[in-house]
DNA sequence: AATCCTTTAATAACTATTATCATCTGATAA
DNA sequence: TTATCAGATGATAATAGTTATTAAAGGATT
């Protein structure tokens, strides 16, 4: 791993009280060290190289626990099942990345996506979607009640 | 059923060839006469108020036949497992409809969304992201060769 | 009504994710 | 340095989500 990588693990891990363990700093560098989009599988297996015996689940857990601490993002807020969206007309969506939930969002209540330059040669565009990503009504009322 | 949603179901099925039965209508109708944005399991537990022994498998099954003939849309091109981001600059994402490949798209490449007018009361939210959806490279050239 | 081809139900198989728990280890202070 | 222990790990069972298989049933056409 690079120096530089090392030392920002280190610092992350104080930063949010997490042990630094082998099994986290391979993870880490798996995902950094790297372009890319991986599965937790794709990380298991880069990981697997240098620690034959980490276990998937470890995996599972550390991803969450670096995504919790906000050292990593997750692509999609909602990938957990495939859903299926009878609205034919184009439209955008509201995403709660607390529990979930879509809803839609007037086509015309977003302005157009603006291209300055060009897509990367060779990529067929069909069409910009836009989500607005954040907390729903009904988590912030929940939120609120807690306090 | 509306004697509308009836209709347009027939034609939508007379269209793409395919035979107009009580399965297909349960599903379509479970989709089209509700808002959301449902999981299989979800349409199956609604679809077999009407049809007790439908089988969840022929939910899958014509869900993605729909969805071939156009009738309906996935939310996400990107359900199918968990992708961890480890880039932590703001960025959006080139993606293939086809094989699913993510790719990094300057934030600067995109205009900024602007918003007309406001988002629906109580959603809180924490930020806008765009994907552009549409055939990679990779599988435009796989595509060409069959030709 | 007979035929053909598509569709369905049931269920096994497979993939993805989470829970459980005994054991181990990194961090801390003696 | 060593002892201590909360937190982390590995193994694996359990659960959730999806796809494949196949015999039987049902539309469409004649
Ligand atoms: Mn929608
Ligand atoms: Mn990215
Ligand atoms: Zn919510
Ligand atoms: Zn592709």
């Amino acid at each position: 791993m690079r120096r530089e990588t090392y030392n920002e693990f280190r610092r992350l891990c104080q930063e949010h009280n997490l042990a630094a363990t082998h099994q986290r700093e391979k993870i880490y560098e798996a995902l950094v060290s790297r372009p890319g989009h991986y599965s937790p599988e794709e990380i298991y297996e880069q990981v697997k190289q240098d620690l034959p015996s980490i276990s998937l689940a470890t995996v599972y857990k550390n991803l969450k626990t670096f995504l919790h601490a906000g050292m990593l993002r997750e692509v999609s807020p909602h990938h957990g099942s495939w859903r299926i969206d009878a609205n034919r007309h184009p439209h955008h969506h509201l995403v709660c990345t607390h529990c979930r939930s879509i809803t839609d969002l007037d086509f015309d209540s977003l302005g157009p996506v603006k291209l300055h330059g060009k897509l990367p040669s060779g990529f067929r565009l069909e069409k910009f979607t836009i989500e607005a990503q954040g907390i729903c009504k009904a988590c912030t009322a929940a939120e609120t009640k807690q306090h």
